[in-house]
DNA sequence: CTTGGAATGTCAACAAGACTGACATAAATT
DNA sequence: AATTTATGTCAGTCTTGTTGACATTCCAAG
């Protein structure tokens, strides 16, 4: 904290735009703290299931884009084949997720979820979206467009470009 | 996905505030890869020194509350005192942090950074500030605000008490 | 004063999930 | 035929979360 300017500049060109120290700090807490009520309710179901956060990463994803590949999901993921083959291999094992050899190059597996594997993604991702619903319908249309521009921008160029990519699949 | 409603209701209240479940998942994605970025620069400079998010989560909130006993820090953390009292033994070991006996009540732990600990709070900081300012800057200052409050909106009740409080400490 | 409970902090052992490195197999490409 | 690509697996390590057991300190009731 405190390196420098305490002071907000005399609100130049982007409107009252004030970037003290704290105001970035808070927005820093802001973060940690949102994100553990992001993850909170999802864990709970989790949990339950034996199930961590990395399955349900890779249900959500699977779910996003029936048929893609293992080395597809990794670059979204930014983990280690290794470790997505852990959480893989338990899902595919438990019927939740269907790996099938690719049909034009047959190196490739293509993920799809089968029925009981959409039922806990939905149920995973009610349980998400529910509390999104409330706090966006308790900040209020603008702040939810400020909300994403904030996001978007933190994003690493390379992940943005993924995330924008996804964006177009559907909606 | 796709539960229900699809269409955006025909603008109501709220000014044409759509909720369908296509832009609910969009703001869930959004924040997986936002966290992300989030946490990658600081994890970097850790990486070298070979501590981890424990470590900065630590710094930054004993930085932000000098003096704070280690039951504060658990409720603020979200852990198990076991798990942050790894981590705090580590610090105290380098040089960090400083645990000094409670005068009032010697149960109690008083925490403090060290200036060494300090100046890696300051480093860790500085990092995770300058991506938040850049994303400030690009988003704007309405963007800013509608971000925090809806990141205050997703946060679980308690934890938003304990982050208003902290909000008050300063600016 | 003493004793018992509550609060606080520490140590030990374990699990999830990330990592690296080495290696195997199959298929596509050159 | 040789090389590259895609996938999967085994083994080992690290961080960070968990529980359980335990020591210390404080405070309040007897």
């Amino acid at each position: 904290m405190g390196e420098g300017g305490a002071q907000p500049p005399a609100a130049g060109g982007e409107a009252l735009l004030f970037l003290t120290d704290e105001q970035l700090r808070k927005g820093i807490e802001a973060m940690f703290f949102a994100y553990r009520g992001f993850t909170a309710d999802p864990d709970r179901i989790l949990a339950e299931k034996n199930y961590g956060r990395a399955h349900h990463r890779a249900l959500h994803f699977i779910n996003r884009m029936p048929g893609t590949t293992v080395t597809n999901l990794l670059a979204i993921l930014g983990v280690t084949k290794q470790s997505l083959n852990r959480v893989l291999r338990t899902l595919v094992a438990d019927g939740l997720v269907d790996s099938r050899v690719g049909r034009s190059d047959r190196r490739e597996r293509n993920l799809h979820l089968t029925e009981a594997g959409r039922a806990l993604e939905r149920q995973l991702s009610e349980a998400q979206r529910a509390r999104m619903r409330a706090a966006y319908r308790a900040a209020g249309a603008e702040a939810v467009a400020g909300f994403r521009q904030v996001l978007e921008a933190m994003m690493d160029e390379d992940i943005r470009r993924q995330y924008l990519a996804l964006r177009e699949t559907r909606g």
